[in-house]
DNA sequence: CTGAAAGCGCTTACAG
DNA sequence: CTGAAAGCGCTTACAG
């Protein structure tokens, strides 16, 4: 009986008679058992409840069949549908999603890869944070593979899934200012994260083409309350903005309620916002975001797609996605927008 | 080397001219090596990038440190904030959580067990879904420990934590009541879930108390749609209710959206709204949702310490936790009551 | 098709 | 304190 108590197979090799080599084929894929031998295993398996020790099995395969999910702030709209599409499809294609949690640190970081190493993980997706380039060789040596999503840094033996942001931050800019903002404006948080510095970047330099230099507010986290505090900022200005590209759904929302509980600011006609994620919540009535969709199919996709593949040696590529934009309500119609400027006439 | 060409402690031993043994040992808290033994496996060990193996240590040692998860719709908001909250704990626990997902069926709850017993897994956590009694033979002979988290079923050598649904229903009546509303409606989905049935039950059996018969609406899965769908039947009657109490936030935030988007009444003036879960969006400005909290931290916590305790044979064990309410405001305060009706005379 | 044997990487008595 | 040996539960050549 094994250290757990668990029933092994040999409990079920001596149940039904055959030997150990017997149960072990019958559970694996392919093998050849005869119909007698495999009936005379599955009945003893199943009256026993016998099921195969996946760390023994993973001790002698070259698949542990573990995949670590290495991610900060889980609860997060965005994170949160990301984690539970990987985890769906992972599980779908015969694997199993281990989470660990990272506050984004070098050192917590490192700690969250020396883990997956002891599990002997067959990858690690990695969806925040940056594992040092020190730690390139760590993986190597262990066999780890590793999916960094939104990274810009390239990473020895690492697949990269990258997302177009800065092409996406360009599309903002030119969407609000086809719709006639005179004054628009980027909030972002402090967090400078690979994909929203270059939604930022890609703002502003779309702008700075046309020659409009656009209000910018930076602080704090990526959270609501960002957006709520930032939006409160510059529209408190007396060159109140028109229009205003927010780097995240969760900072809109914040925009957005800041101008409409705060000013009484009507969203659009007083203010165009524009998000990126498309979460759930821009769906929701009091809001109708208008945002950039994450390719979340495509990027978990791209995951297992890779991670089916046989460990390709040192085949180091990067895979790109696009965000396209989800219209709804809170960006003015050029419909919209003569109508309000009739109006003001 | 190992299968997946990973260092093992054998490499360490060599490089660091010790035993196997030794290695075992300077990782193993609390065994004894001499300081010398264990500086020289250190360097070796740092040097070659080792990791203990724990799928080998697993299957040596009684605990894998792997704990699963078992559960449904994870990017749920509540659900999302009780997993990141449940794999952080743990992780500073040391331990590692895998996530298994589950449609709430008996076969995928039963696939979700095997899963976990697949991997040794030192307890499942239920967070979605009930696993069939047939299914507490195959757990016990396994070693698997289960928590329930609320399910109402017993099941042989679980813990359950419980929360006190059907008292905070009765609150609900009460405040709604107390508040003023003459016609108090429930609003919740057609997925029977222990948890929501106890809380409509609760809500239900405080009214019919007081001699009042509420407005029942019942439909769809536990979502914001479901919420907008019910919110706007109900507000299109005749005898249209001035408070509701949803079983969930996701509801709340579909029926106070339906409320103003699309019958332009204002919260809590004209309808007073009550959710349950406390999600970070009923904290959000366009909301200021009244509801109750989810006892999360203590959730976690007697998750975390029933874990620790050392398998403590058969005591099953039922810790109960209870759900204080978090005014905002959505609910008409008792002076916004009496100014609103001097208003009407 | 089937079984005995070796091996995966660890830990844990058992001697010393 | 230290190491050789046995064992955890599997899988995979190797013979038959």
């Amino acid at each position: 009986m094994s250290v757990k108590g668990a029933v092994s197979a040999r409990d079920v090799a001596e149940a039904a008679g055959v030997s150990r080599t017997a149960v072990s084929r019958t559970f694996t894929p392919g093998a050849s058992v005869s119909p007698t031998t495999r009936a005379k295993v599955m009945a003893a398996a199943e009256a026993l409840g016998y099921q195969v020790n996946n760390l023994a099995r993973g001790l002698t395969r070259a698949e542990s069949g573990l995949v670590a999910l290495i991610v900060a702030e889980l609860e997060t709209p965005y994170r949160s549908l990301l984690v539970s599409a990987l985890t769906n499809r992972l599980q779908s294609a015969g694997k199993v999603a281990m989470i660990i949690n990272t506050d984004r640190s070098d050192a917590s970081v490192e700690a969250a890869l020396r883990q997956a190493i002891g599990y002997r993980t067959d990858a690690a997706i990695v969806l925040s944070g940056m594992p040092d380039r020190a730690l390139a060789d760590l993986c190597q040596r262990n066999g780890l593979r590793l999916v960094l999503i939104n990274r810009d840094e390239e990473f020895p033996g690492a697949v990269r899934i990258r997302l177009d942001d800065e092409e996406a931050g360009a599309t903002a800019a030119r969407t609000l200012l086809r719709v006639g903002c005179a004054r628009p404006a980027l909030v972002t948080s402090a967090s400078a994260t690979v994909s929203l510095a270059a939604r930022a970047r890609g703002f502003l330099a779309e702008l700075s083409k046309e020659g409009v230099s656009p209000i910018v507010a930076v602080d704090g986290p990526t959270h609501y309350k960002t957006g709520l505090a930032l939006g409160t900022d510059i529209l408190s200005r007396a060159d109140r903005p028109d229009g205003v590209f927010c780097v995240t759904d969760l900072i809109a929302f914040g925009v957005i309620d800041a101008a409409r509980q705060r000013f009484g600011l009507r969203v659009p006609v007083d203010l165009s916002v524009i998000g990126f994620d498309n979460v759930p919540q821009a769906s929701w009535e009091a809001y109708g975001l208008t945002t950039f969709r994450q390719p979340i199919d495509g990027i978990v996709e791209a995951c297992v797609n890779w991670l089916s593949q046989p460990s390709s040696g040192n085949t180091p590529e990067t895979v790109y996605l696009s965000a396209e934009i989800e219209w709804r309500t809170s960006v003015l119609s050029l419909s919209q927008r003569s109508q309000s400027q009739s109006r003001k006439i």
